[in-house]
Parts: C-alpha cells; structure tokens; sequence
DNA sequence: TCAGCTCTTTGATCCACGTCAACCCCTTTG
DNA sequence: CAAAGGGGTTGACGTGGATCAAAGAGCTGA
C-alpha cells in the first residue's frame, strides 16, 4: 500500500499537505500555499530497513529527514566502542540536525524498524525558509526543541535514579504515542533493553529489573516490549520525588 | 574603562564588526557589509552583576544573547528543588537558544562572574536572516553545534565514570579558554564543586576528591579554584580507556 | 520442526560513588 | 583584627546499580 502510494505522482505532489503528521512536523503553521512550496523540496523519500543506517558519524551532511513510517535511534560511539544513544525518534520527529554545525554528521541514525524518510536537502530548505518566514519560524522552533529535550535528558542522566529514568521514559513515550494518534496507554516498544539502557544511562540488567518492579507494584504490565501503563497517576508520582544529586 | 566603550556611539557602532570574538560568534563567515547589518540590530547591551539571572524558566522569549565580558551557567530545576546544570557558557557564546522552542524559557542563565551581553531580538535576527544568507547559516550552525554539544554531555552522563567525566570537563574548558587567546594550561574556574558536580552528574566531594586525585597522580595542580594542567595527555589517556556502560 | 540466535529475566556479589560529618581555608564585614 | 559564613577537603561508612552468571523465552531460517 505504502509503495503503491509512494510512486503515484498525486501523492509526491501532496505529501506534506496531506500528511497526518504536518502538525507535529516541518509544515507546522504554514499557510496552504506554503506547504505546497514545501512539497516541492521533500519530493523524494527513503526507505530504511529495519537495523540498517539512515546516515553515520562522518557522512556529510546534505539533507534532514522527517520520518514518515517507522521510528530510529540516534547514538554516539567512542573510541573504544562503547555506544550512548541520544535519542529515539518517532513519526514526524526531524532527524540529521547535528550535520549543520560540522557540515558532517556527528552520530548515527539507525532504524529501529522498517522505515521511511522524507529527505529534505538542507540547501534548499534554507533557501525556501529565506522566502517563508512561517517555515523558517518552524524550522527554528524544530531545533530549540531539539536543545530543550536534550537537557530533559540531561536532569534524567545527571539528577535522576533509575526508577526514575524509566519512569520519565515510559511517560515520554506514552505521551508521543498519544500524540500520533496511538493508546496512551498501551504500547509496542521498538527497542530492545540495552538500548532503552543506554539511553538512560543504565545497565540493560538494572532496566530489566525496573521494569519487573514496576509490575510488580501495578503500575504497568510489560511482556517483552509490550507495554500496558495501569497506573499513569503512579509513574507520575513516582517522579517527582527521590532527586538523587 | 568598558563602560566609557559602551556609551561612545563608536563603539554601538562597531559592536560586532571590531569584536574579538567574531569568530567564535554570529558574525563568523559574514562579509563586512553584512556584519555592518548585524551591528543594527544588535545595538543593545546588558550587565548582568554576579549571581544574577539573565533570565529565568519561564520568562517571555523575546532575544537570545551573546556573551560579551564573563561567563554564565544554564540550569534547569525540578520540582522538589534539584538543579541540573546544563552548561557553562564563555565569551561569544550564545544564550537562549532554549526559548525559541515555546517561546519562552526552559532554563535559567545565571552569571557566574559580572559579565556583560549584546541583546539580540529575536524577531528581528529572523528578519535579517531571510535577508543575509551567511547570517542565517550561520544561526543554524550555532544551534546545531550546541545540539551537537548536548550529545556530548550525554555521552559523558550516560557511559563516563567519575574521573573521565572531570578529565572531559577540564579539557573542555582549557580548550575553550585557549580559542579565546587564553592559556590552555592555566586558568580560573568561575563556577564552584557543587556547579561542576551538577553538571556532571557527581556529587561535590567527588569531584573535590577527583582532583585531588588528578593532583597527587601529577596531571594537574589545583589550588581552589586556580587550576594548571600539567600533563595534558595523562588526562587525554584518561579519558580514552574506562566506559563504563 | 528444530537449531541457533538474540533478547530478557533473575539471583548473587561487588564496588564506585553517595552520604554524613568534621575540619580547614578564604573572604567579607564591622 | 575578630567573627561569621561560604566554599573546599578529607575520612568513614552505606548503598544503588554494575558485574558476573545462568537459565528461560521469542524469533529466524533451513
């Protein structure tokens, strides 16, 4: 269904007007005629499958991605091998931002399942957000945002224990899920406890176990990657106290 | 001295385009004319007296800011009190960047010295940079690199261990010292432990007892807040082996 | 349908860093 | 110059989460 779409031309020509994601995306706030001048630069799309690279530390930076299908991780790598990842993204999120400041990408972008961009070359957004100030507005507030979340993982990493984390992750998660539209409260996660680990900054183990407390005290039932939230009141709870630094 | 500079209307002139800090700041890779246009705007100027806020979580956003004399910290606090430290910024930096998102702010920015700012509207910055091509790539880059910054310090919460954490902070900071025309060898930290600690995700005492460990194994000498590096690459070394996620 | 994965869970043990407490050193102020 | 207060250092001790280990549970592909 998704391929037969992605080569009619009505829905090149209509892709970001007529996406269900436009108000968590790039065409936020933009007037009808503006999305169309957007459209015209996001015409070609990428799948990405399933553990392969949308783009890696070192690639130069041509272009942004706005998810359409599917969801990514973004990591670090250091020397000796060791991964953080930074960040998990889902539909509609923008993904490559950290290529402009080096004109290389300073991370890698991994697909956590069978995937699909729309790639938006950098050159030519700039370019476009010059003319259309509601896009350029848009564009800008993508990337504070970016800077904002970023610190909200900085207070988990630095201030938090690691209930906490978890806690402040599931309720993250719920609430993006919601956005797009899916049960708040009962949800696929795509990536595996090592992952959801370094994110946190945990130990996949110490993930595991938070996970079963958290069961065991009713406030979500998990199986495997499947998660149910029972209890939302309780995760909020859970977060506001026990500051750790 | 400064302040007979900051009433010559000389001076208002020329802000940007005989700053020193160009290279580090908006004006990087402008021609002259168009730094000319970016002094227009960036006529207004303003101190910020030691341990005062420039501006708080929540305040209305109207401007970001580039520092000009001092240094300031960027915090965010929970709830119950804690603060995580999300930054040290220095000289030719910009503050703000956070605000665009929501139009407001996320954080708090307080000085950590007097230090003083050149007051950029924002609305008006967006204005010229649909204008200036440079201008507006520019912009994108500062954002970007404190993404990319960001990314960093997760790395550096999420997979160092106590002493890779402070050899990366010093690091830092005599490297950025050092593009300022200062010593990378020698230099004053503005900021207390229990600043330091937040940032790092540490406690006080551990970053007190780190260096002093960093001091007995010869890598550097502390005497308060005065620090001198004197083996540049044991400290390097450091931070290559020993992750710990 | 089975073999060989990878991912997850759970238990036992360890240790890096937090916590608590005492003391020291500067700086500030009257 | 004395007193007061804010940093900073250091020691003793406790603990949250890492580490090590083993077994179970789901996928994947032949």
């Amino acid at each position: 269904m998704k391929a037969s779409f992605a080569i009619t031309p009505q829905y090149v020509k209509a892709a970001c007007s007529q996406c269900n994601l436009r108000e968590l995306c790039l065409p936020f706030g933009l007037a009808e005629h503006e999305v169309d001048r957007l459209d015209e630069l996001v015409g070609a799309r990428r799948k990405v499958k399933r553990q392969a690279q949308l783009y890696r530390a070192g690639d130069p930076f041509e272009a942004i991605y706005a998810i359409r299908t599917g969801s990514f991780k973004t990591d670090v790598l250091l020397e000796d091998g060791r991964e953080q990842v930074t960040g998990f993204q889902m539909t509609g999120e923008i993904l490559g931002l950290d290529g402009i400041s080096a004109e290389n990408h300073s991370c890698n972008a991994t697909a956590l399942e069978d995937s699909e961009v729309c790639v938006i070359p950098f050159a030519r957004l700039e370019e476009l957000s010059r003319e259309v100030e509601s896009l350029q507005h848009q564009f800008h507030k993508v990337m504070s945002r970016e800077i904002v979340r970023d610190h909200g993982v900085m207070m988990l990493l630095g201030s938090m224990r690691a209930e906490e984390r978890l806690a402040a992750f599931l309720l993250n998660m719920s609430q993006r899920f919601m956005a797009r539209g899916f049960s708040a409260a009962e949800f696929h996660l795509r990536m595996t406890r090592d992952e959801i680990g370094s994110y946190l900054g945990l130990k996949l183990e110490t993930v595991s176990r938070a996970f079963s407390k958290f069961q065991d005290e009713g406030f979500v039932s998990v199986q495997q990657k499947h998660i149910r939230i029972l209890d939302i009141d309780g995760l909020k709870q859970l977060l506001g106290r026990c500051a750790r630094n």
